[in-house]
DNA sequence: AGCACGCCGACT
DNA sequence: GTCGGCGTGCTC
């Protein structure tokens, strides 16, 4: 039985006569003083004593876990060294959705039906009530034929009706695959078929959908999300968070008539596990998701979508280290479906993947007399910096003017909340720190809060310096978006300026009325981070303006440069994306800098083909394999012992680097010290064996914990 | 992940 | 004298 715990291995139980345990199968069993959930995964190895065995309590009557999603979750257990129950865990998301369904009883007439003139008239009309209709529960019934529960109960008691236990499920509607969709371009045309033949061939292949922003991917996947539908099976869109906005869900409807089930962290227990039974019934035909998504327990899947492939946030960094993306792939391959990667900016390994043959490419140009790409500049921040304590600077305040005047609206785009990164002392120069974490807090002006945005920790803000003891002598420093709308307002006093984050936004729908409020024409210029950026289209925004074009490529990490250019990419084109054309201007004091270049020239491609050579030349991804370790506890002396031991037991091999150990940028996080070693080696090795190998000599202490990491994103 | 066991500080 | 804090270790 695998147990959805972080243990090594599958555990074995005996099993009573008359279980059925066929593997898949769904079980209750003993595990210390209590009892937990787990799956049969096969045949028991014999490797614990027979005296030790206890009795499997139950086998549960929920449908057994598929075969496919079993060897998936051995797969990604293998690729990231995860313990399997780590990543059966993912799979069992909505333990409750395991038990048996809730039932009800539902009323309908008795076969042998008496006379109908004996009866009274109240009696009738339960009766007429139920003439060609379903059966239903008595409170429904009773209040239809305008009659008492009790008539309801008593007509059962004398034989009239009868009562069927039916089990409760809520229902959900079935997007229509056969409905005309939107007239397509000759070029989306035959991306479209070629993605249709692909879901019609029911076989694994892998395709990547790349188009410039406005090209009509979403419209072209759609036609095979139509195609799957057509064919009675199910289909799985992955999307970043963030992406899956009331847009996206709206474009959806019109095409199918219907919402699709939505599968991320804000649904209710219900929701989950409603949502997960009729996944696994076949009740579901499409299902948008976050990452998370990908282990659902989908009957028939015969298509995966990963819309905006790129995005970093398909990678977990935390528990099971895994990267949605390329566990799509497998999934897919596993369940002998196709797989569509799309993007505007395609993540370097898709490229080389397309490139080298692995995934057949289809490229969408932009449509003639469509939407105009916006046109990009760079505003040198050197030649024309801002005033002294301002943001803007005068190409981009110039450019507002405009906006304004033309009744156009504006995003001045920051990827930092709050309104300072940095409160210092004036007095003695300290700013102010985590406790626990090594990192600024952030000055929330709108929560009056002082926040770590990397553990969550928060303190109202202090008069007294806790360095120096200084009163009132902090400043703060930089800018965040609640200081650029403070800024903003003062410079446009009649606009109407509008901040959309994730802390003046504190749910969905707050974020949906701020989208409606900028598609009406209620907002003149609209302050955000990425949030703003993802997923929506406003008519009459025409100009985007990047505050700090060179924030992400601070710390320059392996993939700052991509990362930049696709973030940047993406939000220059919000502007203009209808009628209008729009324009971008990126503050940045490094304009020679080939990200800036590329952005302004509008030139992607020249862009991925110098950063490729980059990475092939340094043997780095997609040419070069990485895995990184994290080695956390609460005592940094503890912590450089475990390094120390992984050290001396490094790989010495042709084609293998260990790098480190070094402390990590996040030297600090959640209390826990961290130093991290990074593993570098040919694309012909395989990781995991090596890492097995290395690390299993290791022995950790209680309170050090060592994280692997296959396939890094960021480097913190 | 739980849950117990175990060894050191403030309470009835 | 105990209650209880969470570090450490085990569960087929």
């Amino acid at each position: 039985m695998l147990l959805p715990l972080p243990l090594a291995d599958a555990y074995d139980y005996s099993v009573p006569e008359g279980l059925d345990v066929a593997p898949g199968r769904f079980v209750v069993v003993p595990l210390g003083k209590r009892e937990t959930l787990g799956v049969v995964w096969g045949e028991g190895t014999g490797a614990v004593a027979v005296a030790k065995l206890r009795d499997v309590i139950e086998v549960l009557p929920a449908l057994p876990m598929a075969d496919p999603l079993r060897r998936f979750i051995d797969w990604v257990a293998a690729y990231t060294l995860a313990p399997p129950g780590a990543v059966l865990r993912m799979a069992m998301s909505s333990p409750s959705a395991l038990e048996a369904p809730r039932t009800e009883l539902v009323y309908r007439p008795s076969a042998d039906a008496p006379d109908a003139l004996k009866l009274t008239a109240a009696r009738r009309r339960v009766l007429d009530a139920l003439k060609d209709g379903p059966a239903m529960p008595a409170a429904e019934l009773a209040h239809l034929a305008g009659v008492g529960t009790s008539v309801v109960k008593t007509m059962a008691a004398a034989g009239l009706l009868e009562t069927v236990e039916r089990v409760m499920r809520r229902s959900f509607p079935r997007p229509d695959g056969g409905r005309d969709g939107p007239v397509l371009s000759p070029a989306q045309k035959a991306a479209a078929d070629g993605l249709v033949e692909s879901v019609t061939a029911r076989a694994f292949s892998a395709t990547l959908l790349d188009g410039v922003p406005g090209a009509g991917k979403t419209e072209v996947y759609f036609e095979a999300v139509a195609a799957a539908l057509a064919l009675g099976r199910q289909v799985l869109v992955l999307l970043p968070e963030i992406a899956l906005t009331a847009q996206w869900l709206k474009r959806f409807d019109d095409r199918f008539g219907c919402a699709p089930a939505v599968w991320h962290s804000g649904l209710t227990s219900l929701e989950r596990r409603e949502t997960w039974r009729a996944i696994a019934e076949g009740r579901i035909g499409v299902v948008v998701g976050a990452r998370s998504a990908l282990f659902l327990p989908f009957a028939d899947l015969g298509l995966i979508v990963v819309d905006e492939e790129h995005d970093g946030s398909f990678k977990q960094e935390e528990g099971v280290c895994y990267n949605a993306r390329d566990m799509a792939v497998v999934r897919a391959r596993l369940v002998a479906a196709p797989v569509l990667l799309a993007s505007a900016t395609p993540s370097l390994e898709s490229v080389v993947n397309a490139t080298s043959g692995r995934y057949r490419t289809l490229h969408l140009p932009a449509r003639h007399g469509g939407n105009q790409l916006a046109t990009v500049a760079a505003v040198d921040l050197k030649r024309q910096p801002p005033a002294r304590g301002r943001w803007l600077s005068p190409p981009v305040l110039e450019a507002m003017t405009q906006t304004l005047a033309a009744g156009e609206q504006t995003l001045l785009f920051l990827n930092r909340r709050g309104y300072a990164p940095i409160t210092l002392c004036r007095s003695c120069g300290k700013g102010i720190e985590c406790p626990q974490c090594s990192a600024w807090l952030v000055e929330h002006r709108f929560r009056r809060m002082l926040v770590c945005h990397h553990c969550g920790h928060s303190e109202p803000p202090a008069m007294t310096c806790k360095s120096c003891g200084a009163v009132d002598h902090f400043v703060a420093c930089g800018p965040g978006v609640e200081r650029l709308a403070e800024e903003a307002q003062a410079a446009f006093p009649d606009a109407r300026v509008e901040l959309f984050t994730s802390d003046s936004l504190m749910n969905r729908d707050e974020a949906n009325a701020a989208i409606e409020r900028m598609i009406g024409g209620e907002i003149d210029i609209l302050i955000g981070t990425q949030m703003a950026a993802k997923g929506h289209h406003f008519p009459n925004l025409t100009l985007v303006a990047v505050v700090d074009a060179d924030l992400g490529l601070n710390g320059g990490d392996l993939r700052a440069a991509e990362r930049t250019f696709q973030l940047l990419y993406q939000v220059a084109g919000r502007a203009g994306r209808h009628e209008r054309p729009g324009r971008a201007l990126i503050q940045t004091y490094a304009p020679e800098h080939a990200v800036m270049q590329a952005l302004v020239a509008n030139d992607r491609d020249r862009f991925v083909s110098a950063e490729l050579a980059g990475r092939a030349a340094a043997g780095m991804p997609p040419y070069g394999r990485l895995a990184a370790l994290i080695v956390s506890g609460p005592d940094p002396a503890a912590v450089d012992n475990v390094c120390a031991a992984i050290a001396r037991k490094a790989p010495h091999r042709e084609g293998v680097t260990v790098l480190g150990p070094s402390v990590a940028p996040m030297a600090l996080l959640r209390g826990r010290h961290r130093r991290r070693f990074l593993l570098k080696t040919g694309r012909d090795i395989a990781v995991q064996p090596l890492l097995h190998a290395w690390l299993g000599q290791i022995g950790l202490p209680a309170s050090v914990r060592l994280q692997i990491d296959v396939d890094p994103y960021s480097f913190m």
